[in-house]
DNA sequence: CAGCTTATGTCAGTCACTGACATCAGTCAA
DNA sequence: TTGACTGATGTCAGTGACTGACATAAGCTG
């Protein structure tokens, strides 16, 4: 129930910030396109504010860098993983509080392949894409997760190591599921890779 | 013992390689100079070219980017860090191994803490610095860490994901154990730290 | 309708980074 | 020693990501 509007029931969104949205959504679209047609390196920001009809500086009033629009989504797939960990019983192991949570993440990727295909494909060809996937995107889930954690099991996630602990090796786990994912052309199914992976991970203490 | 030069007894160097290394010095000595007095933001790959008397293109022949040059021992510490984990034996638990590579790494920055503290201090404040940290040193240092352990435990790093996990758990303990240090203002014994981190990992079947 | 807010365009600028070519010092063999 | 080769560096011109400042027009609100 991936629903597009958050969960507090925003007042309907008048025509300003609808057009602001189409914007923004124009210029993923064409992103997406322009970065599959040619790879990241060729496409300049110029040409996706181009395709998209609007200034370069408009680009940047949307997304902070070149990179960070093939991620365009990535605040609201945290958000949904950060719900579905809240969803969990309060009084199960935390891993399995963890794995529940990075569930929501394959369920987002399950239903936009072809987003999950882009930018797992860029990725691999192309190192500031990894960079930023894993320093600014990857980086900010984990420290969202770290939180929720010591949230669950009342812990200072400043003086306790472990629910940072805990979250990286959780992601560590999601990486090495992508990349088995990748090596295996993404014809097995990621669900299952990262289960298995996150399986790795139960042996810790929460 | 952390040694200059590299294991394999390289034949003397000649002047030419001599000057090379000295031009590398003399950038990052000034690079982090003036880091440390400015920031990261206010100093440009001209000024420390200008400081260490070179052209700006030659501190791009020396360094990737700006980011670089603040990590221009992550090589070296690298190899140190695969050099401590070959040096185990080869009959301990496989956690045990990787805690002992991680010790390299503390041993470098205990002797050298003017370095440790500008890193932490940069990436701290600028997150450009972060992200190449992370995603450039650290992922690196964690490939070759997987890669070892691969081979230690006899796995294929592809198909099994369980070195890639310890690795990135490791690691995850590894930024626990710097954060709780910068945020104990740099008093703490980080060594002490890394081990309390690195126990948690502890959990994990190898 | 009038006034405020805000998304956008335009313009000029900074700076990281790169390819091409010239030069000069180091190296090494004849 | 000399002459050729190699490789580190300088110079120059260019690309492109990103930003600040200001103007404008569209949407919102009383």
């Amino acid at each position: 129930m991936t629903n597009g509007s958050p969960v507090h029931a925003a007042p309907p969104p008048g025509r300003r910030e609808r057009k602001k949205q189409h914007t923004r959504d124009e210029l993923m679209e064409h992103a997406a396109r322009l970065f599959a047609e040619r790879g990241f390196d060729a496409v300049t920001t110029e040409d996706i504010a181009e395709a998209a009809d609007v200034s370069q500086r408009t680009f940047f009033r949307h997304f902070p860098s070149k990179e960070a629009v093939i991620y365009g989504r990535a605040d609201e797939l945290c958000a949904a993983m950060l719900v579905a960990f809240e969803d969990r019983p309060t009084d199960e192991p935390i891993v399995d509080t963890v794995v529940g949570a990075m569930t929501a993440i394959v369920d987002h990727y399950a239903a936009n392949p072809q987003e999950a295909f882009l930018q797992a494909r860029l990725g691999a060809e192309f190192p500031a894409v990894a960079a930023h996937a894993r320093a600014t995107v990857q980086s900010d889930w984990e420290h969202q997760l770290t939180a929720a954690i010591a949230a669950r099991i009342h812990v200072d996630p400043i003086t306790d190591p472990r629910p940072e602990i805990l979250a990286g090796a959780a992601f560590s786990a999601y990486r090495a599921a992508v990349r088995r994912w990748s090596a295996g052309g993404g014809r097995d199914d990621f669900g299952s890779l990262l289960t298995e992976s996150l399986a790795v991970v139960a042996g810790f203490r929460g």
